[in-house]
DNA sequence: CAGCATCCGCTATGATACTG
DNA sequence: CAGTATCATAGCGGATGCTG
């Protein structure tokens, strides 16, 4: 059993899940892979999220020390980057191994289009 | 872009999240990998999943063919087996990447605790 | 044993408009 | 540019009781 901000987790899986499960966080985590990223760049590539979904999902990430935020502007226009944390990087491996699932995916199954 | 029941996903990651993504379904697919198991050895080994949440996450994997459900009586008690499928040991790797993170998780982040 | 029925609150996600 | 405010909704997940 783990905890996690006083809530329990009945395993190893679930305390992933924690981190990376809802239907945005994985995917904003892939688009750092490559490197930082601004607000609006995070938008361009995920163009189906709202701003306010992709501004929640930053702050919970940041929250969790799986991202960093850095603002390198004063006063508007604001420039600001989000990159992967150290902590952020130990899911490489867990990214990878979903990218590259989705990739196969649509062979494996019918439900599946690409478009 | 990928299209899965008529929605629209915007990249592979997020087709992935589709299938596994949500707080139980891991769990779930993570505790089928030594082989089949029955409803009440889920719950056994789930303790803090509901009935009806255990209930229709397993028929969500069923329509997705993630898992299969097989009934071995005909009248009360029922005998039922949950099995991954042949698209379902597919994700092996994914659910082996995401259970090891889970492991190694409490020596990166100081907000888990294992107990 | 393996579930379904009902009721319900919470959280996640979304649409739109506005701001420092 | 990078968000916030407000309002609205859908689905997840839970509690309890019942059934073939």
């Amino acid at each position: 059993m783990y905890t996690i901000d006083s809530k329990s987790y009945p395993c190893c899986t679930s305390v992933t899940m924690r981190f990376i499960g809802g239907k945005w966080k994985a995917v904003i985590l892939h688009h750092l892979i490559g490197g930082a990223k601004r607000y609006n760049e995070l938008r361009k590539v995920i163009p189906t999220i709202t701003e306010r979904t992709l501004s929640l999902q930053l702050k919970q990430l940041e929250e969790d020390n799986i991202i960093d935020r850095k603002v390198y502007t004063e006063k508007p226009p604001l420039m600001v980057e989000y990159t992967l944390t150290d902590f952020g990087k130990t899911l490489l491996p867990v990214l990878e191994a979903i990218t590259q699932w989705g990739i196969a995916a649509p062979d494996n199954s019918k439900k599946i289009t690409k478009n």
